[in-house]
DNA sequence: GTCTATAGGCAGATAGAC
DNA sequence: GTCTATCTGCCTATAGAC
């Protein structure tokens, strides 16, 4: 498909697509390369190739996971509206990673947080990081078109938002529903966006 | 000390005071009997004699913390105070076990759910279920001393709040800070409470 | 109750053939 | 790129002496 040499192999991407669901459903220590390899149909030694150890697999996951999320983030942003209606498509793509049986990566890696090699809990951090940052400019936005009210700093409105969904989604998983996520929602939207 | 013979002895109090601890920092999978050991200054195979193997360790594990969770609620109680005192006392709560580096024991487990035996997870929906069932009457409560005041329904609300502080525990300890936490806390007391 | 000794398995990782 | 083979270490757990 690609004339020019790939720059990280299809075989790469299908090894970080296993693990990522693995470490959204089972935690970091809740899985290892054997789980991988049996998915993949290889053996443990050959996903050492395109990966030097699971640390690396690990940090090489979260960035991965911050890009494509940053890159959610830029659609929104690109599809117009209110920022109320931003929220609203903001909180859908907590409630999707729900549906389907996973939590926040970096939540769950927030879990594994005291486990973590360095450089991956620094990844963890700019997650939540940037995270934050889009929010911030979302609620200073939403000041400006008057479609989002709240007290205090955006900063601390944007923690809670966070908190809230990340929470919602720790807590709905052993009830396998989507209610104690969208009772959060819809108290998160009613308080910011009342509706 | 005691003339009956003891029920539980001290030794696996204390091996569950390890456990807990270990537990609620590093997760059900980041923790092996041999951390439990070295601590106690005894043997893994010692260990054994208190309890048969690592799941029982956690239905114990479990067992215990909810029992303590609900004497900490019923404490609240007989506190007296208005509703919106009690809640700010469950607040503080949470506020505790995030100054002891620690996530809540099945906030934890909760993230490590799907790797847990199935005794295990019934007693983490226990303590979920007990904890919103006081939330629930405490708001009920503070709907009739008019110290509380909140839209929808109490176990709507009272997910809410669950959702929010577990959340903001597991958000907040990257950072090593409880400023998230507190942010969290005195957003939940403005929309309940009005202060 | 606690120990030594050990089983049996799985973890992450490496060397080197193909 | 993927394999076989292997290493070392840690895991949970058990048997049996003290």
């Amino acid at each position: 498909m690609a004339k020019t040499r790939e720059r990280s192999s299809d075989t790469a991407a299908a090894i970080l697509d296993i693990a990522e669901r693995l470490v959204q459903r089972r935690g970091f220590n809740g899985f290892s390369y054997a789980d991988i390899a049996a998915e993949m149909g290889m053996t443990k030694a050959s996903l050492h190739y395109h990966f030097v150890g699971k640390a690396d697999l690990g940090e090489r996951l979260i960035a991965r996971y911050t890009d494509r999320f940053d890159t959610a983030l830029v659609d929104i942003d690109a599809g117009g509206g209110s920022a109320a209606d931003k929220l609203r498509a903001y909180c859908a793509i907590y409630r999707e990673v729900l549906v389907a049986g996973r939590m926040c990566l970096c939540g769950m890696l927030a879990a594994d947080y005291d486990t973590l090699p360095e450089p991956m809990r620094d990844a963890v951090v700019t997650f939540f990081d940037r995270n934050q940052a889009w929010l911030v400019a979302l609620l200073e936005g939403g000041q400006l078109d008057r479609s989002l009210t709240f007290g205090g700093t955006p900063a601390a409105a944007a923690r809670e938002i966070v908190a809230a969904l990340e929470g919602a989604i720790l807590v709905s998983r052993p009830y396998g529903s989507t209610d104690v996520l969208d009772a959060v929602v819809d108290r998160l939207l009613e308080e910011f966006a009342g509706s």
